[in-house]
DNA sequence: CTGTTAGCGCCTTCAC
DNA sequence: GTGAAGGCGCTAACAG
């Protein structure tokens, strides 16, 4: 019943019917037992020359690629670490996954994804039990929940969150953006040109990203002693931005606006040029992010720089220690962020 | 050796010194053969109520959770699909690293990544042996080359490619966006406005949507007679867009470009107003993806538009066929582009 | 330096 | 409806 590979069209599965060929096919081959071929593919160094080139030719004239799957059987480790990311296609969460992959795959790991539909407990949870099913070696974590309850069984691999702390136990390793850095020198910026107070559009509540983004400008805001205005709260998209500036152009009080996410600022400003309101004229803006366009715009986008591929790479190096035995968890490090100024702010109009 | 799992410290790796609980302890738990423990882990009506719920709660109580390896070792297939893509944030390849990740998890496969560093030959034939190393049961690609050559051994899986036909032999199926329409629609669109011809920035020449856009483009000029300007290259960045918009801000006779992406649009759109010239005014810009902040730009961004959901959508659910044995490979489907009209194209000045 | 034996955890015969 | 035996492909231990 097994399809003839040789046959010249393609007629159905072929790669599940053909049995792939195996460590003892390539033996047979090469004259060896199965267990120096094992030893060839493994770079076990004792191996007599002549052995391993024999081996060696016939892996290459089978076409044989060692069996992972068995290999992770017997080693009782897949060489696997999972990404439990939010499904956005926007900069940050993009740049992230961009990142993390490359630093695992550097690090000689393997790399599955789970995009998370919604950012709520549930998303998270399945998708958590997703990536554990398939048995990776350990989990990063962005931007999935800032509702963790506490597992019942706990984890049974390390953890990096790239986003803040988890409270998943004790297995936790914690690098983040530090943007409290950087929003307090947005907020500072735009309180040094003269603005009274400075608004802000957040980001959608679950996120721990629009969390940690709101406190830090509601903290900077206190620590100078000025009014602290609501926060209305969009979705990060431009389309989010733009219903949220057309309310925030009608209020004549309203001269300096920080957007969550530099998408919601473009919406904002487009928002504020439909009222007839000019940036920085009337309204300054500062975003957040330093999305490769913000300094492209007719305006050039004053924002906070995040450097997510550094965050990215040095938690994987941190993982790879606690996998290593190198590393006891529960370290906590944070990446700088900082203001750059461009063309969105300037000093309020004269009352 | 082993460190004892109810210490309340964490020192060291637990995960690799502690092993896992298998189907086995479970079965001893429960008082049943590790056959029926499987039984009950696969849904196999075949097994009695009261003989269910033991092992159900053996599960419960010890956290069991099947090793994938192993089944992936008896059953002769990991169940998880691999994506091949270009590395970089922008808006295309993630879109359609999402959509595939979430179209490979709806089918009940798991999710491998693997980005390439650069959009060449070499790239590509790492990541794809990387892929393949890592025991997939079907690859599908993106972007990663158009200068791919045919492979010795003949690939021993399925392949989808999202960006156009691979040549890699006869396992392939394709479907990719007709960049085409969207294209023809937008250059018509011009010279229905009245510009005498388009001019062109073009993506970098290695990869296969960069040839095909330019394509689409000549040709569209070549099907109305009109001359074919050359085509500046840049790197799809809104910087390569603002350094090729200086020289073309600089000719009088350019009165409508078409950029491949919407990035290097706006870069392109900065460069001319830096060069004293308007937006629609002097000269249309029409762009290519429709970013979700396309249409919030100060002059919102008359674009093509293209579904690359949709795409990566279809192309799981033909895999998945092929997979299932269901289908020949070998198809090539066509997701249809549309040009968006915005603010950005307008008739040329008056002569 | 090389081969033999054993066993990782799972699922497929095949008995009962 | 259930269990015992066997083997998927691989690597660790142990001979020789």
């Amino acid at each position: 019943m097994s399809v003839d590979s040789s046959s010249p069209g393609v007629r159905g599965p072929r790669s599940i019917s053909a049995r792939r060929v195996s460590g003892t096919d390539v033996a047979r081959a090469a004259g060896v037992s199965q267990r120096t071929v094992s030893r060839v593919v493994t770079d076990d160094p004792r191996v007599s020359p002549e052995a391993r080139r024999r081996v060696q030719e016939a892996i290459d004239a089978l076409g044989y690629r060692p069996n992972s799957a068995a290999r992770s059987v017997r080693l009782g480790s897949t060489r696997t670490i999972g990404l439990l990311t939010v499904g956005s296609a926007a900069y940050g969460p993009a740049s992230l996954t961009i990142a993390t992959e490359r630093a695992v795959s550097d690090a000689g790991y393997g790399f599955r994804l789970v995009n998370t539909v919604d950012v709520d407990t549930e998303s998270f949870e399945n998708g958590l039990s997703s990536l554990l099913d398939q048995g990776v070696d350990a989990v990063v974590v962005n931007e999935p929940t800032s509702t963790f309850r506490s597992r019942r069984h706990g984890l049974e691999v390390p953890v990096l969150s790239l986003s803040g702390v988890l409270n998943l136990a004790e297995i936790e390793l914690v690098v983040e953006s530090d943007e409290t850095g950087g929003i307090s020198e947005a907020v500072n910026h735009l309180l040094a040109l003269g603005h009274e107070t400075v608004h802000h559009i957040a980001g959608p509540n679950e996120w721990p990203s629009s969390v940690r983004r709101r406190e830090a400008w509601r903290s900077a805001l206190e620590h100078a002693g000025r009014r602290i205005p609501d926060a209305p709260e969009g979705d990060w998209s431009p389309s989010s931005g733009y219903e949220v500036g057309r309310t925030l152009a009608a209020r004549a009080d309203v001269t300096a606006v920080f957007a969550a996410n530099d998408h919601m600022a473009f919406g904002l400003i487009r928002a504020l040029q439909d009222a007839g309101r000019s940036v920085p004229e009337d309204i300054s803006i500062v975003g957040f992010d330093d999305v490769p366009e913000a300094a492209f715009m007719p305006r050039a986008l004053t924002t906070v720089r995040q450097e997510l591929t550094a965050a990215a790479v040095r938690g994987v190096e941190l993982l790879m220690e606690v996998l290593d035995g190198r590393r006891d968890q529960g370290t906590v490090e944070k990446v700088p962020t900082h203001l750059v100024i461009r063309e969105t702010t300037a000093a309020p109009p004269a009352r």
